[in-house]
RNA sequence: GGCCCGUUCGUCUAUCGGCUAGGACGCAAGAUUUUCAUUCUUGAAAGACGAGUUCGACUCUCGUACGGGCUACCA
């Protein structure tokens, strides 16, 4: 029997969604879609603590603009609403308490300070305090007190929590998709807290059992950051019956930073030069602003392929991917094992690839805005007209100005370079005659002025750079630009005589 | 410290016992070129270490080293 795939892209609203939580919903979107299943998204807002209002929508509009697919969750509803931890909190005690009556789990009643002090009095022996086997019958617990204390005590208030009670000296045996078996001896496990006093709500590791199985999520697919508490979700299905429908888990390799070690965080980004966020992000509480990848000019498809590739490949040698066709290829055995340290360089690469690619009418969607930033109206036609003149040496779309201005802004000061090289000796005289040769063109079509020109320069045996650059003085004021042709059709036959006549009327030849 | 996961060029990676270890980013050189780029060609650059299994090990096993994660009433 094959189960309908439905995974879930559970994040926490605790800030901005870092581009390791990024590829981790698009790793679940791309198996879902590969295998016609549906990807949920859960907002897991059990701590209370660390909340940041606008996380959320942060969260929403990040997946949106990545182009990753929502089909049921918060925002867009399904059949198991509502979809947001925090909506669901009456469910929860009622499963913390089935467990407590089968015996796998128990009351608590020491508070925080107790195990601060308990932790540090251990650790004054040099030992580690673990809530476990061990201790919790001499600890205040259902374990160790008389049902009518424990009765007592949760009548009068005190505060209590819910505990997992691992139990003693088995192995567990758990499988993942991308490491293969592993085992673990629950004596090394402590006993989890599962229903917090704080805020009365679950913790991760409760809602995210009881939802997955509500749900019936089938593939968990999540940082490996995760693999640690696999034995414990694995006793947790057994100890409400739901082993049968227990989904399978992947645990994916941690984005790390390009330069040292650790992980990757949330600091490191503007630290290096490079963002961390998908999107820019101000915070609402202190006001602080982190650097996005649309705001730094990055296109959604680049930034998406470019983090599909990390820590994943198709097993050939193709590198740009659409969406549609990382969906075909995606499958979780090609995920790798190591960590990936993510490279700013390659994300660049890929933009630049993703720049070369695109159509006119794309690229003048992107530049339009720019364009209009520097006075410039013109229409998409000719916006696009100008990007798509120069992308290939272009990055990223705010290149393009520097790129295209002297398509709409005629020169009024020379670059010192190109004069001293270029306004020399018969420069002047050279140009004055080219002047005609442009004056006489009715076609000024690229094509046509490159032919008349080239014969021209050719029966004169004139030399071709020290003609063409001279020209490129003239109307674009400095060594770079397009080739020459490209700027005399885009401007056309007025404007180009304009701006030689500026220059010849206006610097006195070198020399 | 304990537990778990990992380890191929600087980086991302291919290789599922036969390798002259392939590709990509970056780097270097050359070619093309009217500028700047692009593009193309070429080059330098890797199996952490030690045992074992095997005719043969980058691939399997064990150990060591190193890296990472977890070790909260956070996720």
């Amino acid at each position: 029997m094959t189960r309908e795939v439905r995974v879930r892209f559970a994040p926490s609203p605790t800030g901005p969604l870092h581009i390791g939580g990024v590829r981790t919903a698009l790793y679940n979107y791309l198996f879902a879609r590969r295998h016609g299943g549906k990807m949920i998204l859960r907002i897991e807002d059990t701590d209370s603590q660390r909340f940041v209002p606008g996380a959320e929508d942060y969260i929403i509009e990040s997946l949106k603009w990545c182009g990753i697919e929502i089909d049921e969750g918060v925002g867009v509803g399904g059949p198991h609403a509502p979809y947001r931890q925090s909506e669901r909190r009456e469910l929860y005690l009622k499963y913390a308490t089935q467990l407590v009556d089968a015996g796998w789990a128990y009351y608590a009643f020491d508070t925080a300070e107790e195990l601060d002090a308990l932790r540090k009095e251990y650790e004054g022996r040099g030992e580690t305090f673990a809530y476990n086997f061990k201790v919790r019958t001499t600890l205040p617990t259902s374990l160790s007190l008389s049902k009518e204390e424990v009765e007592e005590r949760i009548a009068r208030g005190d505060i209590w929590v819910i505990r997992f009670k691992m139990p003693e000296n088995e192995v567990v045996k758990m499988h993942d998709l991308i490491r293969g078996d592993v085992e673990v001896n629950t004596s090394t496990l402590d006993d989890k807290v599962l229903y917090k006093s704080v805020d009365a709500l679950p913790t991760y590791h409760l809602a995210n059992i009881v939802d997955d199985h509500l749900m019936e999520i089938s593939h968990v697919i999540r940082g490996e950051e995760w693999l640690p508490s696999l034995p414990l979700h694995y006793l947790l299905y057994k100890a409400f019956g739901w082993t049968d429908s227990q989904p399978e888990f992947a645990h994916l390799p941690l984005l790390l930073k390009p330069t040292g070690g650790g992980k990757l965080s949330k600091r490191d980004g503007d630290k290096m030069g490079f963002p961390v966020f998908p999107l820019h992000w101000v915070s609402p509480t202190t006001g602080e602003t982190a650097r996005g990848y649309r705001e730094d000019g990055y296109f959604a498809d680049a930034f998406i392929n470019m983090l599909a590739l990390l820590g994943w490949n198709p097993g050939t040698e193709q590198e740009i991917f659409s969406m549609q066709e990382l969906i075909d290829a995606f499958s979780l055995d090609r995920v790798s094992k190591a960590g990936a340290r993510f490279q700013p360089d390659k994300a660049k690469w890929f933009n630049a690839q993703y720049m070369h690619r695109k159509s006119a009418e794309e690229l003048s969607a992107f530049y339009q805005p720019i364009l209009k930033e520097h006075g410039i109206e013109v229409s998409d036609e000719i916006a696009g007209k100008a990007a798509f003149i120069m992308k290939e040496r272009a990055t990223f779309v705010s290149d393009l100005w520097d790129l295209t201005s002297y398509f709409f802004v005629a020169p009024t000061e020379y670059e010192e370079k190109q004069l001293k090289k270029y306004w020399k000796g018969e420069n002047p005289a050279r140009l004055a005659e080219l002047r005609e040769v442009l004056a006489s063109i009715d076609d000024f079509s690229l094509e046509n002025t490159e032919k008349i020109v080239h014969a021209w320069i050719t029966e004169k045996e004139y030399g071709m750079g020290q003609i063409m650059n001279s020209l490129r003085l003239a109307l674009v004021g400095a060594g770079k630009g397009p080739g020459m042709y490209d700027v005399t059709s885009f401007i056309g036959k007025e404007e180009c005589l304009k701006r030689i006549d500026h220059l010849i009327a206006n610097v006195k030849p070198l020399e």
